[in-house]
DNA sequence: AACAAAAGTTAGATTAACCTAACATTTATT
DNA sequence: AATAAATGTTAGGTTAATCTAACTTTTGTT
């Protein structure tokens, strides 16, 4: 294995970008436009920069074709999200930011260099497996358990589950959900199932527990 | 007071140089090749900086002549300290990094843009006033109270004082001051100097004497 | 004061990261 | 298949931060 000098600040974010398009992609890579887009930049200083990547064999990448992180280029990607995830815990359990001013700080701080600071942080936290929007924190040596997501139906009972996004994106639903202070990355334990209706008993932060038709569990994605 | 664009990395790094350098002058200026050599560049590289920085009206400067920090200049050097020591703190407190260790880490951190971030943090360390190696963290609005703080060779015979800092900062000295199990905060009673050679003989907390040399007590900073 | 040494600047390059405008290739649609 | 649209690359330029080599100014020393 080729030893990689120090990325920069630029190169992680494009492999981070990189990553996460072609996470979601059935071919697993992405095209110049669309890391344009994602990085704020323009198609040309994409393409300089895959050139760049591909020398550092860190891209599979060929001009006028799709590109595809290497072996080594997912594994920078996925210890860059790993840090960005480890800072938002700290940054939300600790510090006590809200949930939707964590992501811009850990933008910055997932590139600060040093293997220790990283494994004492983790420590510290707790070993924590979830970031607060709920997706998972690689270990150390890049295994990423990619969560599934699953209907709030689907949690077994005693189960604690993240609120990672809705199926239904209609004002009612969308209202109905602010008015239990459910968000994104909202933690909820599932206590009970009525077996009658389908409805659920679940419970959120200080334990107040309240009861959804099975009707709105439909509705809401949650990772375990 | 002109709205003043965030700077890079490197120009706060600039500015925290001629800060440091300038302090410790009777005139509170400095020079290109003192500024060339904390900062580990060259001296045209600093000329250039120079020139940029008093573009921005951060430090007073015509070439050939020494360098000061204007008020503003001083106020963003100072923020920048801040971060520093408070990350220091952090790291050192929270994260257990040893004594020497910290340092590197902090010159990263301390770039991290974010107000809300060091007041959190500042808040969640339970407002420091110093940081692991004693020195002051100034205050949000810029202020720095500087104890007055002395060498140990200069303390008088049968007096006790408090370790608040070092001069040196090198490795060996740090690993030298484990080894003695002397770090910020320990108290030294100051038993015999010896004429001959200036070394001197201390008692630290149950009182077992040790003898150090001038080289040595010459480099550690306390407050009677 | 004259000259040598030290300190500091300018000139001219380089590298990384970006851009716009122009060109090339691939793909989609008559 | 021909053409239009979309996508992607090259060419050429900019700014920040750095360097070496050559030059200038200031300072220190006979
Ligand atoms: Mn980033
Ligand atoms: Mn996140
Ligand atoms: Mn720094
Ligand atoms: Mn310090």
């Amino acid at each position: 294995m080729a030893y990689l000098q120090p990325l920069s600040f630029t190169e992680e974010n494009y492999l981070k970008a990189i990553y996460s398009l072609s996470e979601r992609a059935e071919s697993f890579d992405t095209s110049t436009n669309e890391i344009a887009l994602k990085t704020n930049t323009k198609p040309p200083t994409v393409s300089d920069m895959l050139r760049k990547l591909a020398d550092k064999k860190l891209v599979t990448y060929e001009k006028y074709k799709r590109v595809q992180l290497t072996k080594s280029g997912r594994q920078v990607a996925i210890q860059v999200i790993r840090k960005h995830r480890l800072w938002e815990v700290f940054l939300h359990d600790k510090l006590e930011f809200t949930w939707d001013k964590v992501h811009e700080v850990a933008e910055q701080l997932e590139h600060i260099r040093s293997e220790e600071l990283i494994s004492r942080l983790e420590k510290f936290l707790g070993y924590p497996t979830n970031d607060p929007h709920g997706d998972p924190i690689p270990s150390a040596n890049g295994e990423l358990t990619q969560a599934k997501r699953i209907i709030l139906s689907d949690v077994g009972e005693g189960k604690v589950c993240y609120v990672v996004g809705v199926k239904d994106s209609t004002s009612p639903f969308l209202q109905y959900l602010q008015q239990l202070n459910i968000g994104i990355g909202t933690k909820i334990k599932l206590i009970e199932r009525i077996a009658y209706d389908g409805s659920l008993t679940i419970s959120m932060r200080k334990g107040q527990q309240i009861s959804v038709s099975k009707k709105f569990a439909d509705n809401v994605l949650v990772t375990v």
